[in-house]
DNA sequence: GTAATACCTAAACCTAACTTCAGGTCAATA
DNA sequence: TATTGACCTGAAGTTAGGTTTAGGTATTAC
């Protein structure tokens, strides 16, 4: 059993951020003596899995779902297999996107080594992609669909 | 030569955005005549980077820098390259990031519906990662360095 | 001539996820 | 005894990136 205190320094968790998790319902079981909080290992865990959650995008609101689910007990497995399902394909897209944003960001990095070598952007603005190194081609073209 | 009601179709963003961009000074060169916004190639081109920039996870204030130095001219080819060679790399760092993510889902996948099929999580709770299948090992491992 | 549009501004409002503040309880220490 | 430190609360403040509102101008449509 740990206090707030204690917990914020395992965790290096400000205090302030804790009390607002337990405030919005992120820790649905934990005890309390004389209105201190007690945190036990179930709470620890659930702390790990918020930080994971949050990690991958979810909202506070969503994670207060999954803890509620995870307290139901075993009824609610195919639910939270759901969430991890859906949230999977979330950040599958959201890497698919920001694969394109390198691509353009590769690109630009190549554009301004250019202007840089030729004091201005003339050459480059009447370039076609078919004059470009083929590896920034590539580039221009996936960030430009 | 556009209105803003015609670029906030062009680009489908709202007029209320554009009016914001503009505030926050993402349109340096914008003329008027009358009050009444005058946005021409070089805005539209503008936008474009915005869109850009925004998907890389540039904010706004960093974006106006761009811009300035844009309408700066070619002495400060270099410091737009630097950001995006710095912003590249950020990216890059958070593709990392989500990766990890994705094998902490696939592994919370994989939990669930061994859940499910077992009814309790009781065999789960004492399973090794010796005892995981490889692949599903592999994401754990990746997932919790 | 008046009413609907499209434009303008400044200022208030919104959401998420916290953080800070003001004020209060309680136990141990100097 | 008093004061320090760790805990508590509710409410207000913060930041980013907009959105909404209230009020005003100017052009076109009927």
């Amino acid at each position: 059993m740990y206090t707030i205190g204690q917990v914020s320094e395992m965790f290096d968790l400000p205090v302030s951020t804790l009390r607002y998790y337990d405030k919005e319902g992120l820790f649905p079981g934990m005890q309390r003596t004389s209105g201190i909080r007690q945190f036990d290992e179930e709470q620890l865990e659930a702390i790990r899995v918020i930080e994971c959650l949050k990690k991958s995008g979810l909202e506070i609101r969503d994670i207060k779902q999954f803890m509620a689910w995870c307290a139901q007990g075993s009824e609610t497995y195919s639910q939270r297999r759901a969430l991890f399902i859906r949230q999977r394909q979330n950040v599958e897209a959201e890497i698919q996107r920001l694969n394109q944003v390198l691509d353009m960001l590769t690109f630009k990095c190549w554009y301004y080594e250019q202007a840089m070598q030729d004091g201005n952007e003339d050459r480059l603005r009447s370039l076609a992609p078919e004059d470009m190194p083929a590896e920034i081609r590539q580039a221009y073209e996936h960030a430009h669909p």
